[in-house]
DNA sequence: TGTGATTGTCTTGATGTCAAGATAAAGGGC
DNA sequence: GCCCTTTATCTTGACATCAAGACAATCACA
């Protein structure tokens, strides 16, 4: 008995007239991704990042070479807002992680590139990220995780697409 | 495919070396609490409200009659640190939800109080918020909810106790 | 009963985020 | 080619959150 178990039973007592069983799922889910967040700040905060940081960093570093992609792109990827993503890029300038430079193609637009140090920071913290989400994940087994992944994958899927 | 599917391919391309399967997992975990949280507000913005406000104001309703708690009862619900609960408790007051009441049995503390207007808005905005609810899960079929739910369940318990 | 440790809440200062709007460049139709 | 719309990014102001510490009341134990 947990906590999520705990409020469905408050809820049934105090508004027995509710239907409330889709909050012990919407409330797990809230509560793990908080939980997991939580979890790797510290991992993150070893290389001098957070997560919006490392989010940005960890991003244009899978694009692959050259390690650039305009902000636009960082915001796709990101699901943030505009001004968020200003600030973050803003951040990681002053760290000297990454670097604005102009877009030959499109003078409204700029790239945002992976600097040398940024690149070998976030090679590093990648590195410590991946080891911490398994052991974040160990205590599923093989079975139970590629069942949950499968199931995540088709609510997100349903939810994506509105329904 | 998806996005978090397309993530996982780049990492493996890039990084070759890194075997990212939670990734996945975790990925999409925080994407779909993501887009909840954001399906959410606008029907807690309908009664006035915002995630915090909202969850504040659950939290008393369901501790049932006389609907009142200390801050740190509301702390060990909510996730949130002191200082947040101050303040989500500041606005509740100053929107006359809730109200700090002394607690007779020891000085350092208070009761924070459903106002007669804090009990009827939260009462009409949960009924809203149960229906989405059932909205943003109407996606999965009877079948995979109950097993999304209870793998969830599962995660959770383990990782609540570290693995 | 007195004193140091603990507990419950609030304060302070910094930060990350968002919504709305500003700005500048690019594109489209005439 | 000119003007209006659209697009890409940045700016501004407000707000929620957190960490760290202040403060006051209570507790534990001599």
């Amino acid at each position: 008995m947990n906590q999520v178990d705990r409020i469905l039973e408050q809820w049934g007592r105090v508004r027995p007239d509710l239907d409330v069983t889709p909050m012990g799922l919407t409330g797990r889910l809230k509560r793990i991704a908080r939980i997991l967040e939580r979890e790797m700040e510290p991992v993150f905060a070893d290389h001098g990042l957070n997560l919006a940081s490392f989010d940005v960093l960890a991003t244009l570093l899978r694009s692959g070479d050259p390690y650039q992609l305009s902000p636009g792109e960082l915001i796709e990827n990101t699901m943030v807002t505009s001004g968020t993503m200003t600030n973050r890029i803003d951040q990681l300038v002053k760290g000297g992680l990454v670097e604005r430079v102009p877009n030959p193609d499109d003078g409204r637009s700029v790239h945002i590139a992976l600097t040398k140090k940024g690149k070998r920071v976030i090679d590093r913290a990648i590195e410590d990220h991946v080891q911490n989400l398994h052991r974040l994940t160990e205590g599923l087994s093989e079975n139970a995780f590629s069942k949950l992944d499968r199931l995540l994958d088709q609510y997100l899927n349903a939810i994506e697409r509105g329904d």
